[in-house]
DNA sequence: TCTGGGGTCCTAGGACCC
DNA sequence: TCTGGGGTCCTAGGACCC
């Protein structure tokens, strides 16, 4: 993608979700949980006046609060998916080039557009958007991808912008005052860590680093911050990997509802996330050639005993089948499962993936026979087909007790509007 | 009682080779 | 006391992102 870039960013994102089938919520403080109910992973503006921040976990949350008529919603990921879908097909009017960078960000690439025209297009891409999907979304736009995601916190906190900003040069006076006023923590990779240490080096500022030497900046730290020094100066170095690539591991893993020891239901977890892993697999046409399984005990929990541990099992041959992955899983879990303590996750991880269509046997890998390999492609094709249509956990490998801790906590789970037959909006007419 | 779930890229250092 | 000089590949771990 070439420059000028745009970054679309959808305001609040989870809570405007919510907000759209919900419209009683607007004007309110509203937090979306992470799984479980644990932590906030996102708030209204409300919210965030109130203090309340980002990732507080739900029962550390300020009991006043609730005095401010807080509203509290489970993370409704089908719901949220749905939604950035749409948005995306919104945004894709409204340039030949975009790439999905995270469930509520997407990078534009106005190349080739007309400067002086940039601002209009941007604020109808902005109404249509709110229009045909609910979401409020502000634009941030720049020579280069670190300025457009200065130029978006820009939009974004000033009103006056309404909710689109642009740069149309990183060398401009109002480009230098931004950069003055902004901490080098505030910059898009730039975190923790490295803030302590620039510090150390008097470079407070993100104007300080757009002025260090980058060669500099490099030898001290690294080539990605390099990179960022540079897009300050209104050089595009960061490139973004393509987004239709497929991912070089797959994580399926979660928290449980509730600790346990038991064998039983750790197995039961990692078959179910074998499974859901080799879904994904499949969606992308990977195989895997290695599976790692790990189990966690609750790390807050001082008062017990921990453990934690991993182990990565290969596979006889690259394989997509959800049989040969859990099997894997399962009998890496063996290996690492200890009696007596008490845990609070599990997760698969599939690695060393390769490309289902271009797969080159290794030394040690055993063949398997055409017809064999058609059958099983058949039977995932089958299964993935029907989960597709009629919800995830339709159809899977063994079964499943309802009260198994694994099961994670919702308490406050709004309905998948958009994804659900059974659970659509209804709208009364008169 | 209750503290998320994914990903990426880069670097340093070890193993191994000639 | 002394102990080559390079190169590649792989892995673990650090740092960051949303």
């Amino acid at each position: 993608m070439r420059g000028p870039f745009a970054l679309v960013d959808c305001n609040n994102f989870y809570v405007s979700c919510e907000r759209v089938f919900r419209p009683h919520l607007e004007g309110v403080p509203v937090g979306v949980l992470s799984n479980n109910d644990g932590c906030i992973i996102a708030r209204s503006n409300e919210l965030k006046q109130l203090g309340v921040e980002m990732g507080t976990p739900a029962h550390m949350l300020d009991k006043r609060l609730w005095r401010y008529g807080l509203v509290l919603c489970s993370s409704n990921y089908e719901l949220f998916g749905d939604m950035s879908a749409r948005v995306l097909n919104v945004l894709r009017e409204w340039s030949p080039d975009v790439e999905p960078y995270s469930v509520d960000e997407s990078w534009l690439g106005f190349a080739g557009f007309d400067p002086a025209a940039l601002p209009n297009h941007c604020q109808r891409m902005r109404q249509t958007v709110r229009q045909w999907t609910g979401i409020p979304v502000s634009v941030g736009v720049a020579p280069t991808r670190t300025l457009a995601k200065l130029a978006n916190r820009y939009a974004k906190k000033n009103p006056a912008t309404q909710g689109v900003h642009i740069f149309e040069s990183a060398h401009s006076p109002d480009v230098r005052a931004l950069l003055e006023r902004t901490p080098v923590s505030d910059l898009w990779g730039v975190g923790g860590r490295i803030t302590v240490r620039l510090k150390d080096l008097g470079i407070h500022t993100a104007w300080d680093l757009a002025q260090a030497e980058p060669k500099r900046i490099r030898k001290h730290f690294s080539v990605v911050l390099e990179r960022t020094a540079l897009e300050l100066r209104g050089i595009p170095a960061i490139d973004m990997n393509d987004f239709n690539e497929p991912k070089k591991n797959i994580m399926t893993s979660r928290s449980f509802g509730r600790l346990t020891g038991d064998a039983g239901e750790l197995r039961e977890a990692v078959r179910q996330h074998a499974q859901r892993g080799a879904e994904k697999l499949r969606d992308q046409r990977s195989l895997a050639r290695a599976v790692m399984v790990f189990v966690q005990t609750n790390q807050h929990r001082l008062d017990l005993a921990q453990y934690s541990n991993s182990v990565v099992v290969a596979l006889s041959r690259p394989s997509s089948d959800s049989r040969d992955i859990i099997a894997a899983a399962q009998f890496g879990l063996e290996r690492i499962y200890r009696k007596g303590y008490l845990f609070i996750k599990a997760g698969v991880m599939l690695l060393d993936l390769i490309d289902a269509d271009q797969q080159q046997l290794g030394i040690f890998e055993t063949p398997i026979t055409e017809a064999k390999r058609a059958r099983s492609e058949k039977l995932m094709a089958v299964m993935d087909q029907i989960n597709k249509l009629q919800g995830r956990g339709t159809v899977r490998w063994g079964m499943t007790g309802d009260s198994a801790a694994w099961h994670l906590r919702s308490e406050h789970l709004s309905p998948r509007w958009t994804t659900r037959w059974e659970e659509l909006p209804r709208v009364k007419l008169w």
